[in-house]
DNA sequence: CATGAATGAGTCTTCATTCAT
DNA sequence: AATGAATGAAGACTCATTCAT
């Protein structure tokens, strides 16, 4: 039974009750970066008591931690999705990828503030190699493997799979970077044209002329 | 009169200790990143007193803009000597920039740490930028008008100068991200070659084949 | 019926559960002293909720007060037997609450940290004082009167029942605790030798040379 | 130059303020126990802000343990004076180690109950053991070769000087504990006379009558 | 009888900053 | 120019207790 008052129910199953905790850490981050994300703060701001975010996940740290893993298979899900569609090309994919890497719902302002805090920190920057690597590794293997086949139909002699996906990973960070940073300049969808342009230079049967994606 | 005792002396002329005490900043926020830069440890591994990084930069966050300042000045100086050089042409000035950002002296692991150390608080974020800003616009004008250049002189109807100048941006930084992250995958010298290869896709008469700096 | 998961039935006649909390007590007690007694570490012990604590016991209070009175009871019980003895003399009686003192039901190193756990805080000795010191006294006076029998039948004009007795509490309390403190240097069997060649000292002929107890 | 109006000087040498924070812990501790001896209480009662006591002494459990060290230091003082004194006789000094161990300085309520706090807490036993035992076995020690003096003088077979060690230890701490527990039966004069009359009974010609000390 | 989610008070600790010397 | 004692605010965490189920 729904509590009748539209507050959040005096008690609740805990997978809620972290998933609140979660998102007003994310909200926090985002606004005062991770020096900022104070207990007292997240806790006010998901309207719930202090002691229930250690109760819930051991730890401030915990509860960090529990927010790069939300992220970071949250952002997984949706490029493998694209990468697994079968009705796609190998370059329909890579293009498919990119919209998944620039998609409002991983691409917002919030959630980057909230990668580059993890990034900009050398502690949470172990962590995230020890829990995100393999999603990162996994990526750059599917789009590697998605050039080699690009790379074998035409002739590309002179280009490199592995080279093509690391400059790409590249570009997306920088991008994302850049987005944050002067969102004036930078934007989601120029994001995109400019790693469809780079890609239409290495490979122009492929990606020249037309729009890969939508 | 020296110090009798082989420490530092007592007394030493500001810019001396400002140096000491900025060096010692970026030490500790790359290993500790920001929030762990806190006074006690960077003035202890200055080995002065913590009262006097209050008298010589009147806060914690007067310290921190130093450091943000010293940064982007050598940096700056970096790519503008090379930007400025008359023996280069359009092309080997930016391959000569692209040299300046990956040298050793600005992107090595310490200092890219204190970079996204910046790149990833909300509050030093808006800092870099009203301090930082107008160095990353020089340069991409700079870098622009070079394209613009080189566009002019070929026939590369379908290239927008901003827009290679600003995908540059984006490997930069992306690329410096990666070689943070990945040291064992992304090198400094991987990185060159990879914006190298992006020019000479889009540049083939200019970058194409040979090496364009040393 | 009983549970089918080997686990502790989910409904237990309330003197089960007591007695359960009141171990685990004293085990954690033992281990990590009142002030590491803390609910969730008792609960945890015994399998039990802690709402499972409050509920039995009203408050944590109530159950550190259960904890000695049982303790108190069961030392209580143990001596008293002796001392009702009809089969021995009074060296005798003397003898067998000795022995009581040290039995390794009463005297083994987790009990003897709860008394002392007792005996050090305040607070816990108010409570002591207001709990158990009927029983000391008791005990104190029944020894006082088992001594006045021994001077009244031989010739120990200057001996006083009541100092003999008092040091006789004296050394049950200081061999308790060098037990606990030295268990390499003293132990109980040392503990009770010593205490029995005090009293062979002050009543020779009803203690010296022979064994008094088993 | 002395503050002006009583209070204490808003600065002051560390070993000033070491000494006023380990006697206002020792108050503290004396009337709340350890687990009441908070930071807060013992620099509210001491006058000064909290944080000067981790400046001083790194960390509570710093300031325990010199509250410890203090208190053990000044014990060992006392008596370790009297069992120098070349002017006695084995028997008087032993009877002089006596009188320090219940010299008002060492066995008042509010610093025997702060030795029964660590007796009685697990982890500053240990603390105590690692820091005090030697004290303790010293003096045992030198208890012991003086009644092994004594015996070799006199006629006494059957006696063990380190049994007659061990046992005074055990009554000292022992009547320490009733005295703390029952200031109405107990007190540091009747303590003295008992331990006396047990050596007394033991070297009737050493103890035997006569007042041993003053 | 029993659980576990939830709270709020309280403790230790760290830190930027100030101030007297 | 330089030190180090001193403060007060703020944060993470723990815990006894309560309450709905």
């Amino acid at each position: 039974m729904p509590s009748e008052n539209g507050k959040t129910a005096r008690t609740a199953p805990p997978e809620e009750r972290r998933k609140q905790l979660i998102d007003a850490t994310i909200e926090v981050i985002g606004e005062a970066g991770i020096s900022g994300a104070t207990l007292p703060e997240i806790t006010r701001r998901a309207g719930l008591s202090m002691g229930l975010a250690n109760f819930h996940f051991g730890s401030k740290d915990g509860l960090i931690r529990a927010v790069l893993i939300s992220l970071a298979e949250e952002h997984r899900d949706m490029w493998k999705v694209q990468a697994g569609r079968s009705d796609l090309s190998p370059a329909g994919k890579i293009g498919a990828i990119i919209d998944a890497q620039f998609h409002p719902r991983i691409c917002n302002r919030r959630k980057l503030a909230v990668w580059f805090a993890f990034f900009g920190n050398p502690m949470h920057r172990k962590f995230y190699q020890a829990t995100a690597t393999g999603i990162d590794d996994e990526r750059m293997d599917v789009v590697t493997d998605l050039c080699a086949v690009i790379i074998s139909d035409g002739d590309f002699s002179g280009v490199d799979a592995r080279d093509v996906a690391a400059t790409l990973e590249g570009l997306f960070d920088g991008l994302w970077l850049n987005i944050l940073m002067y969102p004036d300049l930078f934007s989601a969808d120029g994001a995109k044209a400019k790693v469809v342009a780079y890609l239409a230079a290495i490979f122009p049967a492929h990606f020249g002329g037309h729009q890969v994606s939508g």
